[in-house]
DNA sequence: GGCCCATATGTTTACGTAAACATCAGGTAA
DNA sequence: TTACCTGATGTTTACGTAAACATATGGGCC
């Protein structure tokens, strides 16, 4: 039966409009092997007539091969990882290569399962945020054997390579350069519990960092939503009125800090005299607060973009260095 | 030969393997049909001891049926986007379904090329931003039999279904707003050329009702690049030291107008006696500026989550309304 | 003891495409 | 004239999976 009632025409469809084999149309439709121009002519007309739609499922079966790279991320709803996938997707547009994407908010449970989903696609490779991953993740990986470039964090072994930043360097400058200004009694404040476990590194670096100094962390207020403007605000609020009250807050990034400045502004508390803020990732959003953030600028569109390039490019695994430090850049603000 | 070297394991492998039918693995691996308790677990051990994963290619051209949803965006630069995204990522997974997605950076033969490759895919559905697409966009979608949805504007004839908002009637509410305040000389500050349609609505409905008023637009300061709090501050420069300079400034989004404020605070002018301002959008980062911008907030993240249900949804095409108003609301800010 | 049925498993086929190989007509060189 | 080549097209097959149908085994029942 070929009137198939519902179902979208196939390239037999257009064979049967063209009178020409299915194989003609293929070949018309690549602008492969010979074929006559009468042909040609023929045959296209009876595909734009019909709607024809190549089927990429049957294409990437046949060719045991696609054009999909797959995307991890822990969350959209954090400006970084929207600014990481705007790094790949350009880089993979035009290019011919498609995104497919997840996210685990902060799950290794759902990043376990998303992996699994992902990879059954048969993509070319994949691209997954920080260096820790269940056993099981792993070993679906390298089982699939297809390419992978794990994105943020630089602090562990990666599965084959990483493109990002010493997350513990980070919190250990920014507690350097707090030491410097003569703080010695911090608050930290963060979110996501300890699911975020590069907030978690970036903090085990700001704490050792303070303790070799003779520092001391009075406070550490995890709350275990999503991080956000306001929940800085409120967390500052709780941390200021404890009676053992901080010279200085490290927040683990840049949304909960800018609510810590809202918070001071609010209440009369200056900063960095009452007391002296820091956050993290440089987000462009600060240089519109009245008063400049002390924070760490990190490469997140360059991430997703070597990322994405090294996927792409040919090279010989071997050759190459298993970790790529693109940096920070510690930014001295207004705040401490 | 069983013996393909690179290949991944196929179902056939584990059939092999376990020393059953190809049929067999498939109904232990689905857990459909009757298999009876010893096979199941040769099977399982099989598949695991091969780092089995299924094709999903192969799945989905047997079945006729993909668990994707085809999301097309104007960009990732601008947090807007990025959310909408999140409320249909939210929305999709958890019910088994995959979201692709491709950026069009504004431009309609991008989209239509996008469109074309997300569609051969297969995908249960289609998202994509605002009413304006070229006809051959049009036309694939109808062969494709997709369902679509159109997310952002309402102002226009939709494919199917949209959700959003009236964008004319947000720039006009801004404009009647502004001139209860008094305004009557106005600025306009824009980006991404006019190939942002939805800004260039809410111009139209802004210029519309300030005419109607007898107010009147001295400057229209439409940049080519993206939109960027930085762009922002300079086009304000520009714009207030015009010979005929405005009392208030209209921006087409709340990072230009952020930049705008930035650049009054700076060299002490004052808002909003001295110049007048309003953006669009509600960004939760508005919360943090020293001075609250008069804004439009967006139903972003619902748009996103109700584009992503309907097209889960069970539904007779026919009696659902061709267009849902999600609206808006004017935050009076102290900018105004 | 033979019949029927439920349970467990196997075989065939199709999904849409493209490589590999086959065919066929017309032209060219010996 | 014949053998051979080239260009244009057709036929077969495989990619991995799952529905539909086929077969086998064992137990219960009369």
């Amino acid at each position: 039966m070929t009137g198939k009632v519902d179902s979208r025409p196939t390239m037999d469809d257009v064979a049967i409009e063209a009178g020409v084999s299915q194989m003609t149309v293929s070949r018309v439709m690549r602008g492969t092997g010979q074929t006559s121009e009468q042909v040609r002519h023929r045959v296209e007309q009876a595909a734009r007539k019909l709607g024809y739609v190549p089927n990429r499922l049957a294409t990437s079966l046949r060719d045991e091969t696609t054009p999909l790279i797959a995307v991890v991320l822990p969350t959209l709803g954090n400006r970084v990882f929207s600014e990481v996938l705007d790094g790949i997707t350009a880089t993979l547009s035009g290019r011919g290569l498609q995104p497919v994407f997840g996210v685990t908010e902060y799950s290794e449970a759902t990043e376990e399962e998303l992996v699994r989903d992902l990879l059954s696609w048969r993509p070319q490779g994949i691209i997954l945020p920080g260096l820790e991953h269940s056993d099981a993740t792993r070993t679906a990986i390298r089982a699939a054997g297809v390419r992978v470039v794990e994105v943020m964090d630089i602090d562990g072994d990666p599965i084959s390579i990483a493109f990002g930043l010493s997350q513990y360097a980070a919190g250990q400058a920014t507690a350097r350069y707090m030491l410097t200004k003569g703080y010695r009694r911090f608050g930290y404040i963060g979110s996501q519990g300890a699911r975020d476990l590069r907030a978690v590194k970036r903090f085990n670096g700001f704490r050792d960092a303070v303790r070799d100094s003779g520092g001391q962390i009075l406070v550490e207020h995890v709350s275990d939503g999503p991080s956000s403007m306001i929940e800085g605000r409120r967390a500052t609020a709780t941390v200021l009125s404890a009676p053992d009250r901080p010279e200085a807050i490290y927040y683990s990034n840049d949304d909960l800090a800018a609510g810590g400045i809202m918070h001071c502004l609010s209440h009369g508390v200056a900063m960095p005299t009452d007391v002296a803020l820091a956050g993290f990732n440089g987000l462009p959003f600060l240089e519109a607060l009245p008063i400049q953030l002390t924070t760490v600028e990190t490469p997140r569109l360059e991430m997703g973009i070597r990322a994405a390039q090294h996927l792409i490019d040919d090279h010989d695994t071997s050759e190459v260095p298993r970790v790529i430090d693109l940096g920070f850049h510690l930014i001295p603000g207004q705040t401490s």
